[in-house]
DNA sequence: ATCATATATGGTATCGATACCATATAAACG
DNA sequence: CGTTTATATGGTATCGATACCATATATGAT
């Protein structure tokens, strides 16, 4: 592996100088640049990052810390997110947390090392007063997750209005029975929370009480999604509408529903959330929230590089619009 | 930040003893290692990656090349490995090539640069010839995808196998008129190489001519499935039943096939590949060609860590099975 | 008691790159 | 034409950790 005195000694110049053309710093003649160029080709020669790091220079890299990169939702978010860094010369470093404090401070460490430039986190394990500290290493970002005490900027989505007009839909479509799969009911601020109140705000306006028995609280995954259909099944008095968290949520109530002989939408509508490409693929189609990704992640990573280049961006929270797709489970 | 010189100072020891504590050499006392301890503790300290990589030392770190994070096939795959990796106190970076060379040789750059400790590549963009070189700077595992050429060891699914059986379910469904969709039918070598030829030794045993016209290359996303619908129902003469490379194409067929007013499997039966978990939520359910990921990336994850530790890791490729599992789709 | 060996600790060079200071030449100015 | 200023290049300390050598003490063997 060469290193930069390799390339100085075979331009014959000092290592300064071979420094000064990999930095693109002013003041080096185009000759002896080109002789460096040319070495370093010879050599094949790429600067070791770890040298770079130790001097205290940027390292290009960003690291991206998210829950479980098997849900999709994080993966689009991630890939989208990893556009715009490539792009922008950076790279990036994904960080499964796994829904782990330990893990996820393991990763934030990284920010304190210099491993990373800086993070944008997507999910939030431990309590805000713990992160808070990381953020004086470097720039920290809070992406579709977040907290009300972050002192840093947030790209997020009106989880709010997402459920607001998920439930309003159902209403509009003569349901008064209807049920709720969230991840957790009982958050204090974030993502969950508000959309709770979205969930029931739409209800009081109707002027309906939201139902205790048909709440489920700690759903995520296609298995979560047809138990509930079986707990359902065993009630007495069933909802007719359920809106739930995730599109895979959605989409596991639909096996079982189905199996139960259940007919979608008329014995039980269905509203997911995110928009999938799954959500299409479902019979019938899901109607669902849809999340602008793409968006959301390239907002976050173009946010995060002003914050690398520009200490002084404001802490603001970017609020994106969300949708609703209506298609045929509803 | 503190640094190794601020925990000795603290502990009113020399850089050398930290050092030894860190690293658990020997010839430390009882005594001044817990004072060691408690010094780093107090000033919360973590040694710098980067210092340790420029010394030389391991990094801990291994790196996972994939074409695409949001192909679920891939995410699974990922987290698979880095669930070993984590329990084994290794990290993972996880690099998107995007299918692109440029990209897969700046990865395989860090191995170079000791950034990473060794490399898992679940799919090949550059020739053989290029990356092997890479291989003297740290061990390199092919994973999933392969090529005859390489000198590494591999772990992989046997894809000819797969597309027999899949192949072989269809005729023995009745069907004669089957096409296929791949990836790639033109490789030299590697799993799209040997699915064909799985495809044509199952046709060929039931002498039957492969028909070109219902052979679909460069098939990979939803949206290619849709126009694949759209090309055999453009066509007089039309395939009964097809052999999809992913469960993707096999959902995007689906849609588009329903949308013609197609009842799956009568005017057209479907094989997906993957048995992912849309594969159990599409209507009919698919039935697919189940690739054992899990046990894949457990079983790459397993063999780095040994070629890590002894550098005397036998080159062999380690074949998982691979099965039918038959649903409503066909 | 003497010398070899095991145990315990510290000092310093080093990994590869960059920051900073020093210096040399060329151009610009009054 | 002398002096300031811009351009061009090199030398050396430094980032944080570890390897290696040196040294000091304790332990054991003869």
């Amino acid at each position: 592996m060469p290193t930069i005195y390799d390339v100085a000694k075979l331009s014959g110049l000092s290592k300064t100088t071979v420094s000064r053309v990999i930095n693109n710093h002013s003041y080096v003649s185009e000759e002896k640049k080109n002789l460096v160029l040319k070495a370093m080709k010879e050599l094949n020669y790429t600067p070791n990052p770890s040298a770079r790091k130790l001097r205290g220079q940027v390292t290009t890299t960003i690291g991206v810390i998210v829950p479980r990169i098997v849900n999709p939702f994080f993966s689009y978010l991630v890939d989208s997110i990893e556009q715009v860094a490539y792009k922008n010369g950076y790279h990036v470093l994904i960080f499964q947390s796994n829904e782990d404090k330990e893990k996820e401070l393991a990763f934030l460490n990284l920010l304190k090392t210099k491993q990373v430039d800086g993070i944008i986190m997507t999910s939030i394990e431990n309590d805000w007063s713990i992160i808070e500290p990381f953020t004086e290493s470097g720039p920290i970002l809070l992406c579709n997750e977040y907290v009300n005490s972050a002192s840093v900027p947030i790209v997020r989505l009106d989880q709010y209005k997402g459920a607001y007009i998920g439930v309003k839909h159902l209403l509009e479509k003569g349901h008064r029975k209807i049920g709720y799969c969230t991840g957790g009911l009982f958050a204090e601020e974030g993502k969950d929370k508000d959309r709770n109140q979205g969930y029931q705000k739409a209800l009081q306006e109707a002027g309906i009480e939201p139902d205790p028995k048909w709440i489920f609280v700690n759903q995520h995954s296609i298995e979560d999604g047809k138990q509930v259909v079986k707990k359902i099944l065993s009630m007495e008095d069933r909802p007719t509408a359920i809106f739930t968290g995730s599109d895979e949520i959605a989409g596991g109530m639909m096996i079982e529903a189905k199996e139960c002989g259940l007919k979608i939408p008329n014995d039980l509508a269905i509203i997911g959330f995110d928009d999938q490409p799954l959500a299409q693929m479902l019979d019938p189609k899901l109607t669902t929230i849809r999340q602008p990704i793409d968006q959301m992640g390239i907002k976050a990573m173009e946010t995060l590089i002003d914050m690398l280049n520009d200490s002084e961006v404001k802490v603001e929270t970017f609020e994106l619009p969300i949708e609703l797709v209506v298609r045929s489970s509803t």
